[in-house]
DNA sequence: GTCGCAAATAATGTCGGCATTAATTCCTAA
DNA sequence: TTAGGAATTAATGCCGACATTATTTGCGAC
C-alpha cells in the first residue's frame, strides 16, 4: 500500500460517485485503484484537459510500476477520457464545442427517449416519490443559491430516470457521456446563472412521465435538455478551450 | 492445447500479416494485433460465448507474453466482449435474452432517432442516392436468396444512416452495440427467414427522411427495428445459449 | 469411503529490465 | 551563421520473473 497515490477514499466524493462505474466491485488492485484515482482526478479538473505526462512520471508520481500506469491508461483511453500517442505521452483529451454538441445530442436522444419508455410503463408510487424527491431538493438548492447543490438534484434527477428505467447498459453509455462532458460543466458552471426554470421543468416531465403521456414526456423532456445544452454551449464556444 | 484459437499470423485479412514483416509497417504493435485478431475471432463465434481460457495460454498460443495479451484482454473487457474473472481466467461474455433486449432498446432509441435527425436536415442527391443503393442491393439479395448478402445490405443501409448523420460518438456507441448482439445475429441468422419485408421498410424510411417527415422516419425506423429485434428475440429465447 | 487439513500447483498482479527508436542536442562543414 | 547529420537521451513496447494466493491434489484420521 503505497501512500503515494493520492487521495484515493476520499477521490471519490459526492458528485463523482454517481458518475464512477456504480457496478464495479471493490477489486482493490492497483491498476484499479490508479484507474479510479486519476479518473476522479480528470473528472474534478485536477489534471485538466490537455495535461500531457509520460508513463514513467505518472509510474513515479502514483508509486506503482509503468505496467500498472499502463493498465489504468488503456482503460481510460476506452473511456475517452486519455489519448496515448507513443512517444508524446497521455493526454487528457480536450474537448471541443463539436465534442460537446455530439455528446449532448446524444443525451438529448438516450435521455428523452428512457422518459419516452418510462411513461409509456409508468411509476410506481415509489419511484415517482424518489423524483419528486430530487425536484424538492432542487427547489431547496435554488433557495440557498448553492450552484453545487443544484447540480447534485439536477444530477440526481436524471440519474433517477435512468435507474428506474432499468437498462443498464443505458446507464453506462449515458454514465460515460456524462462523464465526458463533466469537466466543461465544471467550468461552465461559474458563468451560469442558477436557472431557476429547472424546477418547473422537472415538475412538468414528472408529471408528464407519471399521468402516462409518452410523447409529451419525451418533447419536454428534449426540449428542457436541448436548453441546458445549448447554455452550455454558448460559454463553451467563448471559452478558449476545455 | 488450444487449436481453438486462429493463429494470429494468419489473420482474416492479411491485416495481421505485418507482425512477422518487420519491414512492413511498424504502426501496429502487437497488443493491438492481438486485440483484433482476438476481436474478429469473438465477433465471428470462433471463440464461442463462454469460451474461457487463462492468460498463459492465450499468451502461449498467440506467441505473445502475458503482458501483451493482457493488454488486449483489457480493451476486450472494456468494450464488453470478454470479462476477466481471477483465477479463472477470460471468458467470452455470453449474452442473454436480457442482454439482448438491453442492447437492441438502445439501438432502437439511437438508430431511429438519427432517422429523426436526419429527416430534420434533408439529405443531398448523393446521400439519397448511397441510401437507395443499399436497397436495391438488398432486393438482390433477395432475389438470390442469399441470407449473407441481406445482411450487408442490410448492414450497409443502417450504416449509411448513420454515416450520414455525422455525429462519431453515435457511431462508435452503435458500433460497439451492434459488435455485442453480432454474435448473437450470427446464430440466429440461420433460423431465421428472408425478411422479404425489409426492402419496402427502407424504402419506406429513406422516403419519409428524404420529405423531410421527421416523425414518421422516427415511428417507421422504429417499428421496423423493434419487428426486427422481436423476431431475433424469438429466438434467442428459444436458443439454450449465446 | 469421506471428511478435513496440508502440500502442491498454477494463475494473477506487479515489477524491473531490455531492445528499439523517436526526439533532442550537439557537432561539423559549407 | 546555418543546414545536416551524428551522438545522446529517454519513452515505449515487450518480456520474463517474483511473490502472493486461490484452487486442486494428496493424505491421514475417523
Amino acid at each position: 500500500m503505497s501512500a503515494l497515490i493520492p487521495n484515493i477514499e476520499v477521490g471519490v466524493n459526492g458528485i463523482y460517485a454517481s458518475l464512477m462505474d456504480r457496478t464495479a466491485k471493490p477489486k482493490e488492485t492497483r491498476a484499479e485503484i490508479a484507474y479510479a484515482s486519476l479518473k476522479t482526478a480528470i473528472l474534478s479538473n485536477e489534471l485538466p484537459a490537455g495535461y500531457q505526462a509520460m508513463e514513467p512520471e505518472l509510474a513515479l508520481s502514483y508509486g506503482v510500476s509503468r505496467t500498472t500506469i499502463r493498465e489504468a491508461l488503456i482503460r481510460l483511453e476506452a473511456d475517452g477520457l486519455v489519448e496515448m500517442v507513443p512517444r508524446r505521452g497521455a493526454r487528457v483529451v480536450p474537448i471541443s464545442a463539436e465534442d460537446m454538441r455530439e455528446i449532448y445530442q446524444l443525451l438529448v436522444s438516450l435521455e428523452s427517449d428512457a422518459a419516452y419508455d418510462l411513461a409509456k410503463r409508468g411509476l410506481t408510487p415509489g419511484e415517482f416519490k424518489r423524483l419528486e424527491q430530487t425536484i424538492t431538493e432542487m427547489a431547496g438548492a435554488l433557495d440557498r443559491e448553492s450552484m453545487a447543490d443544484w447540480a447534485k438534484a439536477d444530477d440526481d434527477f436524471h440519474r433517477g430516470i435512468l435507474d428506474i428505467h432499468g437498462n443498464q447498459r443505458l446507464g453506462r453509455i449515458v454514465g460515460g457521456l456524462s462523464d465526458q462532458a463533466h469537466r466543461a460543466r465544471l467550468v461552465t458552471r461559474r458563468f451560469r446563472p442558477l436557472p431557476s426554470r429547472s424546477v418547473d421543468d422537472h415538475r412538468a416531465i414528472l408529471a408528464a412521465i407519471d399521468s402516462k403521456k409518452a410523447e409529451d414526456a419525451r418533447r419536454l423532456y428534449s426540449e428542457h435538455r436541448q436548453r441546458g445544452a445549448a447554455e452550455i454551449m454558448d460559454i463553451i464556444e467563448k471559452l478558449p478551450q476545455v
